[in-house]
DNA sequence: CCATGTGAAGAGGTTCACAGCG
DNA sequence: CGCTGTGAACCTCTTCACATGG
């Protein structure tokens, strides 16, 4: 239980969280490491040493108590608390984020949206007012922000993710098709669409594939 | 050159596709792997390993020919020709994917679309009219369809994803939070954004992080 | 006896370093 | 001389296997 996370175990913990939130919900209160890697589609070996980085919640013999195990994932990953979370783009997939649930179920909350197009600027996405992007700067100098999603053309990108990284932003969430070339401390995850589906396509090509 | 290929090989080749087609339309005529890789962010061997795992496009002293270059990695890829996309689920998220200009840019036409909600049966997206979901076995039956996109809520992603399989579809895009079990014959790729914000608050909360 | 937690072994992917060739 | 292509070394993550404890 030390230093260095993987990042794939990170992202496995986001899976285990929402499975036994399910679970617990139909009121399962104890699943071994095997369950809980049949239904995710690991191995129970996997399970157990990606939650042993983190500590010893299991019982030898039983198994994992769900509800405890499931507070711990969320105190590890940060979700007992609310992040405030700013939008650059409200074009169709930025204003799509804007009314997507599962952010606000789990504490991601978009205080604040912007853009560049002066149509949109003043407009209305739910009880938020999209704000002109000039402002950016400005707002983020006076309003805490915890990460910024960046929902802007690819030829944008790099320029308003320096923006934000100026005004001390460290964590962002890219939807524009391009890589960011930003300074290390800066914590940038990909929801690349097109990469997905061009991954789909060499699998259909090429049924040799993958690790 | 020859039969396993990482996935994290296909996903990077995707970011130097996208790079190239950039450069060329800059009139940049060759690149090296050390100027790549700069502007991707990765090593220089690793721009040249995952090429050569495909082959020899490059000429020792001088680099890569970038249009043709870019032209390998889209046959590579898979990017020659035209895939026919299908969706369920046209809630915000799904709606947004209808319009997603990327999509049709690299040949990935949405083709059909379709929801359980008897409001939404019969409307439009676009050029688009919203099918019932109960006719998608007919419609799967009748016209070729590549890939899937499911944008339906977590509890029903794992039933929808069983029909579509059992209608012959072998490629699964899944904007769906929960991880879908199926038959290995069947490719999926997630597109989970909550698990994408929930990296990034691990990440601000244990700056060791990763890798 | 059952399932966790973990050191050791094994795979898989990345980086190194250099031979080879324009 | 410069840069590719590649086997070998290295490193990281996954799986194995078993000691441990309820």
């Amino acid at each position: 239980m030390g230093s260095k996370i993987p990042l794939a175990t990170v992202l496995r913990l986001s899976r285990y969280y929402r499975r036994l939130a399910h679970l617990e919900g139909q009121g399962m209160n104890t699943i071994s490491s095997k369950k809980l890697g049949e239904v995710e589609g690991v191995t129970s070996s996997q399970v157990r040493k990606d939650l042993s980085l983190f500590g010893s919640f299991g019982t030898k013999g039983l198994g994992y108590p769900v509800p405890e195990l499931k507070r711990n994932i969320a105190y590890i990953l940060g979700l007992d608390r609310k992040w405030r979370v700013g939008l650059v783009g409200v074009g169709n997939v930025g204003s799509a984020l804007t009314a997507y649930k599962e952010f606000h179920k789990q504490g991601f909350d978009i205080v604040v949206a912007f853009d560049n197009d002066k149509r949109k600027i003043g407009s209305k996405r739910g009880e938020l007012v999209v704000r002109d992007v000039e402002d950016i700067e400005e707002y983020l100098k006076q309003e805490k922000v915890d990460m910024m999603i960046l929902a802007v053309p690819a030829d944008q990108a790099q320029k308003v993710a320096e923006k934000v990284v100026g005004c001390g932003i460290r964590a962002i969430l890219n939807f524009a098709p391009i890589s960011l070339r930003l300074p290390p401390c800066v914590f940038v995850r990909d929801e690349n669409m097109v990469i997905e589906l061009e991954a789909l396509s060499f699998s259909l090509m090429n049924r040799r594939l993958i690790e």
